[in-house]
DNA sequence: TATATTAATCGTAAATTTACGATATACGAA
DNA sequence: TTCGTATATCGTAAATTTACGATTAATATA
């Protein structure tokens, strides 16, 4: 990519991105759907649930948590993972405003 | 990445994962707000708007085009860009469900 | 203490993404 | 018809992502 441009934008819009590119792989939805619903918070029993090796799951986990939209918390051998509340309510306010700008888009388009 | 197994996740998933990851980059979050604000829908007015080169905006709209949530019409030597009302409309229901899942998750956690 | 279990990390391969200059194409204007 | 303008595509390089087996580290348990 040689320079990595994304720096250049707004910060808003950076930020979105960025979680929305956490989110931007069906595994990491299924896995912040288990622990929205509580089916599963050990890293175990998440791998369980996905038809992807240990190792690949650890890296989408680590994805999430560098987005900072969930959290790990060691317990003995395991790892208990949850939603991160904080960042995933910045998630969908940040989310919302821009579906409202979208969807206020019903004036009537000047050329298209 | 050897073998792609993001088809054996839901179709639900998949789809959202999509979408999500079309707005997973700050430019195309950029761009999708430039065109619901028509402040600009030609291709040379987006490229005047953000700091990258014209390939690179090029190839940003054609991401948002494969993903669905814009369409682009010839105008001559032109192209104009603008929302896909109806698939725009699909993310916003489909991310409000997760969303609606993400703040059900008032429950106090077992482990965490 | 020795052994099993859990999960993170390392190393690696393949694919994809990001970025851009150069080029090609296609249209409008002179 | 020729020239300029707009945009898509090609070629390419660097970075990142996805995936996994193997290993490591840390904690239980026997």
């Amino acid at each position: 990519m040689a320079l990595n441009k994304s720096d250049l934008f707004e910060d808003n819009d950076i930020k979105l991105a960025e979680r929305m590119k956490a989110l931007g792989h069906p595994a990491r939805v299924a896995i912040i759907k288990l622990l929205a619903q509580q089916k599963a918070c050990i890293c175990g029993d998440i791998t369980n649930a996905l038809p992807l090796a240990q190792a690949t799951v650890s890296q989408h986990l680590k994805a999430l948590k560098n987005a900072g939209l969930i959290k790990g918390e060691i317990e003995g051998v395991r790892t208990c993972y949850c939603l991160n509340e904080a960042a995933v309510g910045e998630l969908i306010h940040d989310f919302n405003g821009l579906s409202d700008l979208l969807e206020s888009n019903k004036i009537p388009n000047k050329c298209c």
